[in-house]
DNA sequence: AAGGTTCGCAACCGCCGGGCT
DNA sequence: TAGCCCGGCGGTTGCGAACCT
């Protein structure tokens, strides 16, 4: 359609990078006041030297006063891979679910522990299917390598312990996935499934978003399905991996 | 203690869709 | 109907903080 990005008359002048205390305070003072119209000219009006798409982002990602702050409760960050097992990156229609969380936030939290936690589950974070290749397992055999080294170094050290019970998870989950996959494939033969996701249902939790839609497999075999992602993702909840550092 | 590496998050970039003329 | 403008979205980047060696 051959339009302009949005700053680029005057970009050379226009401020770019991290907001000052001032400038929060200037779109702060003129929002409150005036209420934020058209954000092509909010900038001028305010005083500010920024564009007016910066202007709206500060606003909608920091300064709005709905937003809530602080790390993701475990009942937020279970909605979201809920949510994103259903829209995807539609991370704006998921923070709608979720009240003071913007869409940035999520997409942060997302890429920063979920994603990492779906991958050390052998989920794929995209698709939430099992992952197809056998990277996953070396997750296994690192917790089998470090719960053999934690028992003889110190057999009854509490860490060690749970380094044990974690890789003996990790490898039952493991198991259940690939029987429920069987399981699966073979279900949706017998019911002509029109839906090729059979771990929807085991991201999506009991309580579904869109409880007019019809569930893709058995309600039995839905509920089953559910205890093994409960306890794979319960078992991961503990853990946190090198990478994953609060 | 210092240098290197990794992580987390705020902010930017470019594209898209809807509304208006 | 085409062109323009604006707001919104998702992907990506840059940088300070935290951690590791």
């Amino acid at each position: 359609m051959g339009r302009s990005p949005c700053c680029s008359s005057d970009d050379a002048n226009l401020k770019k990078g991290p907001w000052t205390p001032e400038e929060d305070e200037k779109l702060l003072d003129y929002i409150n006041t005036h209420g934020h119209g058209n954000w092509k000219t909010l900038p001028k009006h305010a005083g500010l030297n920024r564009c007016g798409k910066s202007c709206r982002l500060r606003w909608a990602n920091y300064l709005r006063p709905d937003i809530k702050r602080g790390r993701f409760s475990e009942e937020e960050e279970r909605l979201i891979v809920n949510l994103h097992s259903t829209l995807g990156n539609k991370w704006s229609k998921i923070a709608t679910y979720l009240p003071g969380r913007t869409d940035n936030e999520i997409k942060n939290f997302w890429n920063t522990h979920i994603r990492k936690k779906l991958l050390n589950m052998g989920l794929e974070p995209n698709t939430h299917k099992p992952r197809t290749d056998l990277n996953h397992l070396l997750n296994l055999t690192q917790l089998i390598c470090a719960a053999q080294l934690g028992s003889l170094m110190n057999p009854w050290e509490s860490s060690a312990l749970k380094v044990q019970a974690d890789a003996a998870q990790l490898l039952q989950n493991l198991i259940q996935t690939l029987n429920t996959n069987q399981l699966s494939t073979i279900t949706a033969g017998l019911m002509g499934s029109q839906k090729s996701y059979p771990y929807e249902g085991l991201i999506n939790g009991t309580s579904s978003l869109y409880a007019d839609e019809p569930a893709p497999v058995p309600q039995k075999f839905h509920s089953m399905s559910q205890g093994v992602i409960d306890n794979s993702w319960a078992s991961f909840e503990g853990y946190e991996s090198p990478d994953m550092r609060s």
